[in-house]
RNA sequence: CGGGGAAUAGUUCAGAUGGCUAGAACGCUGCGUUUGGGACGCAGAGGUCGCAGGUUCAAGUCCUGUUUCCCCGACCA
């Protein structure tokens, strides 16, 4: 299918997504909605993705391991905050059995066997792990205890786009255990922190980082963080966050250790996670017209050589082009050598294009006469001619250069779509016009909150830390409130 | 769960007022010519028109029911 005509700003984003993702077709009659596949490509991404952040946890101090899908019923019960906001939207196992139908038209839920106590496919880990950390801590030697664990969950959610909210998605949730509420704290923030570099460094995305509002924050916590990226068309997409969970899951899984005085206390608890969505973030923060523009460090393939032949000097150009393709391999094993001879030399730069590979190495008749080749660039599509002793040396350059001009994009992107208002009219105009992200203080109040998002359908995201020491007049109620940044959410 | 729309080839769709032996584009298969920006010619394969009833000499088209999908809200990462 062509990808003709697609603007980065039109919100039929979905179209960016053909190379990565398909759906299934689940049974007839089943609720759920947008089943996702992810294609090989569109996982090879977040493979990439996944083995650099997977090393900045660890270097946080965590370790991995795995927890089970099933979550008994009755642990989700024991939280009430955390329930209120799960609850709703849990598949739910019934049933251990099928039976043969006795018709032999195939099978059916054995009525025989019903669990008496339903299990929850765990739409977050939070109640299974706790209840085994409550076994696994009893002194403040066993702390802190950090573990992260790359899983799918389920969340039956009512309406789904694909990457942004899908039934199933893939992710990866770290669970930290703390002596003090000071320790809990600094990893709450160093967890956002690093989220926020991961996404400069390697997805070359400019985030907005802060709390969220009462409203907004995770079910059961004390306060939760956000990862804030703004998209092209100005519309913000959450993809990280981390949670301060105080005491309050401690308490109700019974979780105690004995601390350094011989007294018995409850441990301060974080969790955070990021998810497939990093993947949506990327394709609508960087795409263009063209397809995908994926920065080289989570690009499966970072290089394409394309050799351009025809028959008479096929042989030549081919062992040619082979040489330059054993140079750059020295510099990255993410490679291909497209010398499939039965599309023409545009649909292979076209087809690339929409893959989002970073560098285009092109190798006709010209360039072996030369000595050169050419070298075109993805993110400004800029087309070079290069001797060949050169390229090992320039191809490495290059990626280096491409990296650091998407995040160059991303920021300019950011800050030209930021906007400081005092009043609520300013406010309004603003939103409707540009979307964006609008600095505005806010009192506090959720009615207020509430009554803004209404009108405008602009959402609090999150407050940063210097946010909260700007103060001023409510632009709703006029009372006195601190400065949050409003925008439009994915 | 509210409000709209749709269901016909692998995909996107066309088939006013019933006449169909159901089409197009792209994709797919074969042969030949091509290959520096999505190549071209020729030949082919591919559909019980979502499902179930009904009206009619005749239903893709009209009626009833049903299911599914998409979009917009509410809910959420």
């Amino acid at each position: 299918m062509s990808n003709k005509g697609i603007t980065p700003r039109n919100e039929d984003y979905s179209q960016w997504y053909l190379d990565i993702i398909d759906r299934a077709e689940l049974a007839e009659n089943s609720p759920v909605r947008g089943a996702m596949v992810i294609k090989p490509y569109g996982y090879a991404i977040w493979e990439k993705i996944k083995e650099q952040l997977d090393q900045r946890i660890k270097d946080r101090g965590c370790k991995n391991a795995y927890f089970p899908l099933f979550i008994p019923k009755s642990f989700l019960s024991k939280e009430a905050d955390h329930v209120k906001g799960f609850a709703k939207e849990c598949a739910i196992v019934t049933h251990y059995r099928l039976k043969e139908k006795e018709d032999g038209t195939g099978v059916e839920v054995d009525p025989e066997a019903k669990l008496d106590e339903e299990l929850i496919v765990r739409p977050t880990s939070e109640t299974i792990m706790y209840d085994t950390f409550s076994r696994w801590i009893t002194s403040w030697r066993d702390l802190p205890l950090k573990i992260n664990q790359w899983v799918n969950i389920v969340r039956w959610e009512r309406r789904t786009r694909p990457f942004l909210r899908t039934s199933e998605f893939l992710w990866q949730e770290g669970h930290t255990v703390h002596e003090t509420e000071e320790q809990s704290l600094e990893e709450v923030l160093g967890a956002l922190e690093m989220y926020r570099k991961f996404a400069r460094e390697v997805l070359a995305l400019e985030t907005l980082t802060g709390i969220k509002s009462e409203s907004e924050k995770f079910a059961g916590a004390n306060d939760t963080y956000g990862v804030e990226a703004m998209m092209q068309d100005g519309k913000s997409l959450q993809f990280g966050t981390s949670h301060d969970l105080g005491q309050n899951f401690a308490r109700v899984f019974n979780i105690q250790f004995t601390n350094k005085d011989g007294k018995l206390e409850y441990p301060w608890q974080t969790s955070w996670g990021v998810s497939t969505r990093m993947i949506g973030a990327v394709v609508m923060s960087h795409s263009d017209d063209k397809g995908l523009v994926l920065p080289p460090k989570i690009a499966p393939i970072k290089v394409v050589i394309i050799p351009i032949y025809s028959d008479n000097d096929k042989d030549k150009i081919l062992e040619y082009s082979k040489g330059v393709y054993n140079s750059v391999k020295e510099i990255t094993e993410d490679i291909e050598f497209d010398d499939r001879d039965y599309v023409t030399a545009g649909y292979k730069f076209n087809e690339w294009e929409k893959k989002g590979v970073p560098i285009r190495i092109e190798i006709g008749p010209r360039d072996l006469e030369n000595n050169q080749c050419v070298i075109v660039r993805r993110d400004i599509l800029e087309k070079n001619e290069l001797p060949v002793s050169n390229v090992q040396e320039y191809v490495e350059n290059l990626l280096d250069e491409i990296q650091k001009n998407i995040l160059k994009r991303s920021e300019e992107l950011l800050v030209s779509n930021t906007y400081s208002v005092d009043s609520y009219e300013e406010f309004k105009d603003i939103i409707s016009a540009r979307r964006g992200f609008v600095h505005a203080y806010w009192c506090g109040n959720p009615d207020c909150e509430e009554g803004i998002k209404v009108d405008t359908k602009a959402t609090t995201r999150c407050q940063t830390e210097e946010g909260r020491k700007n103060t001023g007049p409510c632009i709703y109620c006029g009372e006195h409130g601190e400065e949050w940044v409003f925008g439009i959410s994915y």
